[in-house]
RNA sequence: CGCGGGAUGGAGCAGUCUGGAAGCUCGUCGGGCUCAUAACCCGAAGGUCAUAGGUUCAAAUCCUAUUCCCGCAA
C-alpha cells in the first residue's frame, strides 16, 4: 500500500522500516520539527527523519499539522492509508479521514488501559503482570478509536521502561506489518474499546522521579524501574541529587525514619521505606557515571542514620 | 557559543585553593591464621596524575589549548 508514516521518536522507527521491509510504499514521513538538543544545544534530527532520510524517503515536519495548509501538503500524496505511531500531535479530522483506509495506529498498551502518553512506564510503575501493543482505527478521541490487532508481552521481573520500550517497539513493528496485511485482506474486524475509569496514562515529567519514601519500598523499587532509563527515579543526598538506577525490595523493616539509611553493606545499602526497605544497588550522582553501589561506598564513605530528602 | 561537575595504579575516591616524596577504601597476587570463609594478620606487584604546550630550581597542583565522560536545562 501507498502509505504515510506520522512518528517522531526512537519508538516509531522499528516500525518505519518493518513497513518497508513488508514492500509497502512509504511516500512520506510526517514528524516534529527538530529541536534543539542535549548539551550545547544542537540541532538534532528526530530518529524517525534520521531512518527516513537513509531509506530516501521525504520528510515532513509541520509545527502545526491541524493547519489548512498541512493538511492540503498530506492530501497531494494520495495515500491509502496513514500509519501513525508515537508522532506526538493530535490529528484532525480531515486527516483522519483522507485516505480510503484511514489512520492506523500503533500504541504501546493492552487498550483501553493506559491511553495516552507513557503507556510503557506506567504498565511498570503499576506493576502489572503484562503489558502489550494494540493497532487502532484512529478516531478523533486520544487512543480511543476501534482495536484492530493485539499482541500480548509479559513483564518481568527485573523489566526497566527501557527494555520494554525496546521489547514493544519490536512487538508493534511487527503487529503494525500484520495490521495492514489483514486490512488489505479484510480478515479483520474493528472492535470497540470498553471504557475504563484508569484508562489514561499521565505523561512522564521529572518531579515523577523524586522518591517519596514513605511509600512502600514495592513501589518505589517499580517507579525505579519504570523510570529507567528515562527520566529516572531520584532521592538527595548531602543536598546533591543521587538517581536510583537499581535496587530490591527487602521485606525486614526498622522503625528509622522513612529515608533513613539504615545499613550498609558490601554492594547495596538499606533504606527505610514507608514499608520494608529498599536495597540500593546501583546509582549516580552529578556529574559522575552510573555505578553499582559497591564502588559507591568505596569512595564516599557513607554512614547510617544519613537521611535522604531535599535540600 | 545555554549552566555546571569530572578525568589520579584494575574499581571508587582524597590530594589541586596555599607548587616541594603518589595517598585512602577496595580489588589482584603471594604468604600466614582457621574445621572453614566473602572474615582476620603479614607482604608484594601495579600509576608518563586525560593529551599538548607554557611558567618555575621544582607542577597532579599555576597558565593556555585540545580530547573524552557526566549532571542540569531543553
Amino acid at each position: 500500500m501507498k502509505v504515510i508514516f506520522m512518528g517522531t521518536p526512537d519508538f516509531s522507527v522499528g516500525t518505519l522500516e518493518a513497513l518497508i521491509e513488508a514492500g509497502h510504499e512509504v511516500c512520506l514521513a510526517v514528524t516534529q520539527p527538530d529541536k534543539p538538543k542535549g548539551r550545547g544545544k544542537e540541532m538534532q534530527y528526530t530518529p524517525v527523519k534520521q531512518a527516513a532520510a537513509a531509506h530516501g524517503i521525504p520528510v515532513y515536519q509541520p509545527k502545526k499539522i491541524r493547519e489548512a495548509a498541512c493538511v492540503e501538503e498530506l492530501k497531494k500524496y494520495n495515500a491509502d492509508i496513514m500509519v501513525v505511531i508515537a508522532f506526538g500531535q493530535i490529528l484532525p479530522k480531515e486527516i483522519l479521514e483522507m485516505t480510503p483506509y484511514g489512520c492506523v495506529n500503533v500504541h504501546a498498551s493492552l487498550l483501553p488501559k493506559y491511553r495516552g502518553a507513557a503507556p510503557i512506564q506506567w504498565a511498570i510503575i503499576d506493576g502489572e503482570a503484562e503489558t502489550g501493543v494494540t493497532t487502532m482505527q484512529m478516531d478523533v478521541g486520544l487512543d480511543t478509536g476501534d482495536m484492530l490487532l493485539k499482541t500480548v508481552v509479559p513483564i518481568e521481573k527485573d523489566e526497566t521502561g527501557e527494555t520494554l520500550h525496546d521489547k514493544l517497539a519490536a512487538a508493534g513493528a511487527k503487529l503494525c506489518a500484520e495490521t495492514l496485511k489483514a486490512l488489505e485482506d479484510g480478515t479483520v474486524t474493528p472492535k470497540k474499546q470498553g471504557e475504563m475509569t484508569t484508562a489514561y496514562a499521565r505523561m512522564l515529567d521529572k518531579k515523577l522521579g523524586n522518591i517519596d519514601w514513605t511509600k512502600p519500598a514495592v513501589q518505589i523499587e517499580r517507579l525505579v524501574r519504570g523510570l529507567n532509563s528515562w527520566p529516572s527515579a531520584y532521592t538527595h543526598l548531602d543536598g546533591k541529587v543521587m538517581k536510583i538506577w537499581k535496587a530490591e525490595v527487602q521485606k525486614e523493616t526498622s522503625d528509622a525514619e522513612p529515608g533513613t539509611v539504615t545499613a550498609i553493606g558490601k554492594n547495596e545499602f538499606a533504606v527505610q521505606t514507608g514499608e520494608g526497605q529498599l536495597l540500593v544497588q546501583e546509582l549516580q550522582l552529578p556529574g559522575k557515571k552510573r555505578m553499582d553501589a559497591g564502588s559507591f561506598l568505596r569512595g564516599y564513605h557513607l554512614s547510617t542514620g544519613i537521611i535522604l530528602r531535599d535540600s
